[in-house]
RNA sequence: GGGCCUAUAGCUCAGCUGCGGUUAGAGCGCACGCCUGAUAAGCGUGAGGUCACUGGUUCAACUCCAGUUAGGCCCA
């Protein structure tokens, strides 16, 4: 039996009963059964970061990832239905330190590694656990017991793997070499991440420093550094060698910069004379005094000025210090000249022994006492503030310090070109997608894998001590063979620290016993290998030929492509030479409805459970899901109040049909009709309804839901607004003959097809639907509206021409309202008759078929169609005579005479279509050009006209006693109407009607007593008010009149 | 410094990803009006645009070309 449909439905309660539905119904479950060992689909997810609660920037891609998913089901596919989470990386030891309070490793290493390892796992179990439920709230059908966590055994092991092949490639090394180093974090950090949000504005003292040059008597070298720090390692200097370099006098002091920065350095400084103009090469060979030289740590260090393409003369001096222990440049470049290596700083940013009163202070706070060390010197010519774009740490915001240190590499040179070659394979969507990507690959430097930190893939690499030699192990089996210590303590254990370090194997070379290097992977090496690790790679290969690749990804594209992207992709080149997915769709990123960042600290941001809770999680999948993925989306409440109103359209609908039904006891089993007995407009309908399921299918099937909704938005209306509307009689007449039962049939085809073309979009909405108007009647028809085969095109209904036909009458009929508004008279006032100059595209035969609805919804009593717009209008023809004077002079008078003779009408058609008027006054030809007549259009007494679609339309305004007194009888229906409202009475109720009011008011009573009787189901009317009447006294134009209502016992 | 992208109404953005051609569209917001026994809805009208700027090609440029400016992204 059909329920009654409440027409003020609380959605987000909807929402949680839906939710309790499916939970007893197994109906995932169902649905998984139902497909299983059918064609595959496969999709595979992009782990999330098990870290924290989901935002609803994860909502987003996860509805697209839900809404492909439940597509492909209803197409009848094999789904894998796997949620990944990501684990295992410095966020979640961020975090968990933030719990404990901690401000370093030493806290870490003092609280002990196998507990900081095993709060790291518990956090991601908390969070997994949070994003599931809230994945689950929005509808996310997964098999969320068998969700993939990148900390597991497998997934690491196959990382093993990988790295191994890498190894027996000759793509894994150790680099030493200055790196990007957060003293923080104790760790360094890889290109990855520095580009995303490795950069910032920052102020920072920069100082000009005298170097004295060895041999010459006060003869210096003017330096320029921005990081003070650095001076105590400095090793060398270098110039330009095509730079001209001056020779300096000031203050009795003798120095060399480059001549381009006199002016900006040098001159505010006082009086100065330039002495000499070398070249720089000139200046090779020259040695200089370190300004720190004292210092242990420089002992039996050279000092040498050298050459060097790369130095710049657009800011400092032209001579730049080079400390090989604290830049990268610096640091290739001493390698060159086989510079010492001066390394200063230990992990946490302080100074290491041999720096004697600097040693044991940290680097942020050396500045100051290093300035003045060099003023007390007298070496420092000068110090200023500059503001520079400057390396921050992405998690903790402080500056980077540069650090000379060993880490782990996969070399780029041969590869990129091996997974640009992949990546090519795959379609991007969007289509720059792929560009951005192999424009990472290009400039990608070779790939740092290794973090000195605890908790994170155990990189297996061991390193002997003894001779240098290094290997990598590619599997727990391999580990466990070559293991000659430490196996028991292991075994048993996750290959995580600190119990995998307890294992060591007997270097091959020199057969001493080696341990695991202590550093932990890149936690992108974790991500990339899910298309191995989470299909079967190692153990099931049957399995994972099967479901490799993926056909389809979306993640949010700003950041993965040196991210996931990447990851995935060298990961994949590496192991099979693959592409591991076929698809990728990318999207944006979620603003606030004023476009900006959504922040905790700006208090803007919208949390999950808020929104869904509040606007419910359909109204948030049609946010998404009518959204350009490709560009930022605006979420909010705002936003969401208008896609709500779609939804209440539908919902509306809905209900609409089964209260109705309801009353006629319409069984939707038994809704067969015959296709003749279909009226146009139903065939109309379900002709758009064959278009909207093509749209439907081509959308889902290329990624493109938006095309989809914009269509779904469109019809709905159309459905609402124009179906619905126009027959609402049908479903209210009282006979229960064939034409009802036609348009029952017919509106519940459509509602039953559109909630199921929709049903990947608003799960939940059209279950609710589904459940009332298909599975509780109907024991034959699929449990759920997602275990429903998606709708296909019912040639026999596609009907193109009809489309277009009524189509132009929805436009003509907006045309008369726009006529109506134009002459302030409403629609409930009856008029006589609209008149219509079609143009050559209009279908007349087919808009006459719609005569009666276009009078209806138009409240005119007849439609004309007319051959000429003079039938319509008066054309008034005036010469401009500003412009015609001075070209006829005399002659223009008769111009004029000859052009009165003309038609008016024809004259206008040809201006119109910006041709000559050609007039002859006694033999001579004048050709009047289009600009030099203006026309008007007068529209005929009583006539309002406008144009549509090359058609002029003229409505008829004259209004008669007769029509005014209809109009007056419509609004006393609407009235009575309002009041049955009022009274509350239903909508079946028979009322005895009372009135009292002027002549006119009486009138209309009684020419039209049919009429307003049988539309309020008034028994009687009276003109005289009852007591016990429900009565309000209204307004009725320029008079008022009182009506009362009173609900009758006679019910036929 | 190099590369890519964008610039259309107060705001957010379309124009079926190739091709120049009557009056450049939508939604929101604003003003006004209408409709309503399915409607916490709906419908219509109006105001609001130098299609970033400059130059070129052309009978004709929002559209094609070149340059400029501004913004975004990426890389160094």
């Amino acid at each position: 039996m059909l329920k009654k449909v409440n027409t003020q439905e609380d959605f987000v309660a909807l929402e949680h009963r839906i939710l309790d539905f499916w939970k007893i119904h197994n109906s995932f479950e169902k649905l998984r059964e139902k497909n299983k060992g059918k064609k595959r689909w496969s999709f595979l997810d992009g782990p999330i970061t098990a870290n924290n609660p989901m935002g609803v920037h994860h909502a987003w891609g996860r509805t697209y990832k839900d809404i492909f998913q439940r597509y492909n089901a209803m197409n009848g596919c094999d789904l894998r239905y796997q949620n990944g989470f990501d684990c295992q990386g410095l966020w979640v030891e961020v975090e968990v330190e933030k719990e404990l309070g901690f401000k370093s490793k030493t806290d870490i290493e003092q609280y002990g590694i196998d507990k900081f390892v095993e709060k790291c796992k518990q956090r991601v179990k908390k969070y997994s656990k949070i994003q599931t439920d809230q994945s689950i709230r929005l509808g996310y059908w997964m098999d969320w017991n068998n969700s993939y966590y990148t900390m597991s055994d497998i997934n690491n092991y196959t990382i093993w793997l990988f790295l191994k092949k890498c190894y027996d490639n000759g793509w894994l090394y150790k680099g030493h070499d200055v790196m990007p180093w957060c003293i923080s974090c104790g760790a360094a950090m890889s290109q990855h991440e520095i580009a995303t949000e490795g950069y910032r504005e920052m102020q920072h003292l920069s100082i000009y420093v005298l170097f004295p040059i060895v041999g010459r008597e006060n003869e210096n070298l003017l330096v320029w550094t921005t990081t003070p720090w650095t001076l105590p390692a400095n090793v060398a200097a270098a110039v330009h060698p095509d730079f001209i370099y001056a020779k300096v006098k000031q203050n009795g002091q003798l120095f060399y910069l480059v001549k381009e920065r006199l002016a900006e350095v040098v001159a505010p400084r006082g009086e100065y004379q330039v002495l000499e103009e070398v070249p720089g090469k000139d200046l090779q060979g020259l040695e200089f005094h370190s300004p720190f030289e004292e210092l242990p740590a420089q002992s039996g260090v050279r000092h040498p000025l050298m050459i060097w393409d790369e130095v710049s003369a657009e800011e400092g001096t032209g001579i730049v210090h080079i400390a090989p222990g604290c830049g990268k440049e610096d640091f290739a470049l001493g390698k060159v000249h086989q510079l010492a290596a001066i390394a200063p700083l230990d992990e946490f940013g302080s100074f290491v022994n041999g720096f004697d009163w600097l040693s044991g202070q940290n680097v942020m706070n050396v500045a100051e006492p290093i300035i003045a060390n060099l003023k007390q010197k007298k070496i420092l010519y000068h110090k200023e503030k500059i503001t520079h774009r400057y390396p921050v740490c992405w998690r903790h915001g402080s500056e980077l310090v540069f650090r000379l240190v060993d880490e782990w590499f996969i070399r780029m040179d041969e590869l990129r070109y091996k997974i640009m070659e992949v990546t090519k394979k795959i379609r991007w969507m969007p289509e720059y997608g792929m560009q951005l990507e192999l424009d990472w690959l290009q400039n990608m430097h070779d790939w740092m894998i290794s973090k000195k930190r605890y908790w994170g893939l155990a990189l297996p690499i061991f390193e002997c001590t003894e001779c240098g030699n290094f290997e990598v192990i590619g599997g727990i089996d391999e580990l466990k063979q070559r293991a000659v210590q430490g196996w028991d303590q292991f075994e048993g254990h996750s290959p995580h620290r600190p119990h995998i370090d307890q294992v060591k194997i007997q270097c091959k070379n020199c057969n001493a016993t080696v341990p695991r290097i202590k550093d932990v992977g890149n936690p992108w090496l974790d991500a990339g290998i899910v298309p191995y690790s989470t299909m079967g790679y190692l153990e099931n290969r049957a399995y994972w030929e099967k479901w490799f690749p993926a056909d389809f990804i979306t993640e949010c594209f700003p950041g993965q492509f040196r991210n996931w992207f990447y990851a995935i992709l060298t990961m994949s080149t590496v192991l099979e030479d693959r592409e591991p997915f076929k698809t990728v769709l990318g999207h944006a990123l979620v603003r606030n409805e004023f476009g900006e960042e959504m922040h905790k600290s700006m208090g803007n941001a919208i949390w999950f459970d808020d929104a869904a809770e509040e606007m419910g999680v359909d109204t948030m999948r049609w946010m998404f899901s009518e959204h350009n993925p490709f560009t930022n989306l605006n979420f909010g409440y705002g936003p969401a109040k208008e896609v709500r109103k779609h939804l209440l359209t539908l919902w509306n609908t809905y209900a609409f049909w089964t209260n109705y039904a309801i009353l006629d006891e319409i069984n939707p089993d038994q809704l067969n009709v015959e296709k003749k007995d279909l009226t146009e407009i139903d065939r109309w309908m379900l002709a758009k309804l064959q278009q909207l399921i093509s749209v439907a299918r081509e959308s889902y099937q290329n990624y493109n839901v938006m095309a989809f909704m914009k269509k779904v938005e469109e019809f709905i209306d159309d459905l609402s607004n124009w179906y619905v509307r126009r027959n609402r009689r049908r479903f209210w007449k009282s006979e229960k003959d064939n034409d009802k039962k036609v348009a029952y049939y017919t509106l519940h085809q459509v509602l039953v097809t559109l909630i199921k073309l929709l049903a990947p979009i608003i799960p939940f909405i059209t279950e609710a639907i589904y459940q009332n108007l298909v599975a509780a009647g109907q024991p034959n028809e699929p449990e759920s509206v997602h275990h429903c085969d998606f709708p296909e095109v019912d040639e026999s209904l596609v009907n193109t021409q009809l489309v277009a036909d009524v189509d132009q009458v929805i436009r003509l009929v907006q045309a008369g309202r726009a006529l109506r508004n134009k002459s302030n008279i409403k629609v409930r006032q009856p008029l006589s008759e609209l008149l219509v100059r079609p143009d050559r595209s209009m279908n007349v035969q087919s808009i006459k078929n719609y005569q009666s609805h276009i009078q209806e919804e138009l409240n005119i009593k007849k439609l004309t169609f007319v051959n000429n717009d003079d039938e319509l209008a008066d054309f008034e023809i005036k010469l401009d005579f500003k412009k015609l004077g001075p070209k006829y002079g005399k002659d223009l008078p008769a111009v004029q005479k000859a052009v009165d003779k003309l038609s008016a009408n024809d004259v206008a058609k040809k201006i119109k279509a910006e041709l000559e008027v050609e007039v002859r006054i006694n033999g001579r030809s004048f050709q009047l050009q289009p600009d030099e007549i203006n026309i008007s259009m007068k529209p005929k007494p009583d006539l309002v006209l406008m144009e549509s679609d090359g058609s002029l339309i003229g409505l008829d305004i004259h209004l008669t006693d007769s029509l005014l007194s209809e109009g007056i009888a419509r609004d006393l229906v609407r009235h009575i109407q309002e009041l049955r409202k009022e009274a509350n009475f239903e909508m079946n109720d028979r009322i005895q009607l009372f009135y009292e009011g002027s002549e006119r008011i009486k009138k209309a009573f009684i020419e039209h007593a049919e009429y307003i009787s049988s539309e309020t189901l008034s028994v009687n009317i009276s003109n005289t008010i009852s007591e016990q009447a429900y009565i309000k006294t209204i307004r009725l134009g320029d008079e008022s009149l009182k009506i009362g209502v009173k609900k009758t016992n006679t019910n036929e």
